[in-house]
DNA sequence: ATATGGTTTTTTGTATACCAGAGAATATAT
DNA sequence: ATATATTCTCTGGTATACAAAAAACCATAT
């Protein structure tokens, strides 16, 4: 055989239908949705336009949009960018954190030294940061702990259930004196799971996220009430 | 005010991407997917056919499906039903466990006598019944629990890793030494639930469940190990 | 001015036609 | 007979046309 360079092959279900799914769902998650003035509503046929091609592989990536939950396409009248309610958002943070709970478990006694030092260096960081540099690096820390449970299941459904609310949180997150208790908790984090202690590790991410849960439905006053 | 006759609305959505995803859906879970001789395959034209429609909303509805890990599109190749290697499966029980876990310690302190009674109705049967009856029961008890968790979207997420786990469960859960152990885990899981123990009943859940990963993982052999 | 009834417009739903890639079947050359 | 090139068919992808329902608009009667 002779040797030849190797390439990749880089054909990845080149589908528009794909294509428009990943550019609509990033719109939607970087929209302020709970802006008095955003308009939430999606047209089909402008989108179409927009992007100079036909309906029909819009449509599908609406489709499955609306599945994810993050649209609401309401026969012959229009699509919409759904606004959760206040029940909504803390279910799926009860969710999310049944899930980091176990991811944290998991990843117990199942990481390496540098592992632990990368989750470390994400998670603890000094406040003087600003509010949106620290957003980032809380959201990286939350993906990293997934992540170190080698469980490719956990971690998608877990990114799932993020997305969906990442818009509350973004919006709920203003407080800067959450900062610092989330500071004290992540570093209590890395160590459970350093030290190999799975039940405490997983008590830990729980009530973390737990108390993002309180915390937004105590203060969800600020943000628009109206549902769609 | 006058009085006047009080009318539901009767509006229901009627789109037939809608019941064509109900439909499909219903018929993929219960396909024997790991038999030999089941077609895994999928067309598009012939269901539109069958169904006496067009391609048109049976596309939207595949999309759907395949946004659900149920099926899987391959452009110009063709639809398939979705065949999980063993790594799948066992991850998303962890991710059943971890779900059902969290279940379990919101229904504690939260459950009427009544449903504390309904559960061990169904998950503490006798040991006589056949194999579908206890495995149909058994499916009831842990959906019973995610009921009980009062937490709409824990139950739908639940759900939807259920019915993903649901072919393999079926087909590795043959065995009825695992029936009696099973039976006196309820037990467990119920009296854990009923006085009150928020973190014994979410270990024992996560244990009951995290049982069957191991199982699952131990006995897979049986099953057919091609992936498509 | 307001309520009512019909009409027009807007928007999605569905059907159909055509396109392009993948693979099988066939033909051809060696 | 085998290897290679070609064609043919099957399948999903995309574009477009039309249908149907909802909402907006408008005219008219009271």
């Amino acid at each position: 055989m002779e040797t030849s360079i190797n390439l990749e092959p880089l054909r990845q279900t080149f589908t528009l239908k794909e294509r428009i799914y990943q550019v609509l769902r990033e719109a939607i998650l970087e929209m302020d949705i709970y802006s008095k003035d955003t308009d939430l509503r999606l047209d089909e046929r402008k989108i179409a336009q927009q992007l100079g091609i036909s309906r029909t592989p819009v449509r599908e990536a609406l489709v499955r949009l609306e599945n994810e939950n993050l649209i609401e396409i309401r026969a012959r009248i229009g699509v919409f960018v759904k606004k959760r309610n206040i029940e909504e958002v803390a279910e799926l943070v009860i969710v999310w954190a049944a899930i980091e709970s176990m991811a944290a478990r998991l990843a117990c006694g199942n990481v390496t030294e540098e592992e632990v030092k990368e989750l470390e260096m994400i998670g603890v960081k000094d406040t003087s940061m600003s509010q949106d540099v620290y957003s980032e690096a809380n959201i990286m820390f939350h993906r990293k702990i997934l992540e170190l449970s080698k469980c490719k299941m956990l971690k998608k459904i877990g990114e799932d259930i993020f997305a969906q609310i990442e818009p509350a949180r973004r919006h709920a997150m203003r407080d800067p004196s959450r900062t610092e208790q989330s500071i004290s908790d992540h570093a209590e984090i890395v160590n459970a799971i350093h030290s190999n202690q799975p039940e405490h590790a997983a008590n830990l991410v729980r009530e973390h996220t737990l108390r993002l849960e309180k915390y937004i439905r105590k203060t969800w006053k600020n943000l628009d009430t109206e549902n769609i």
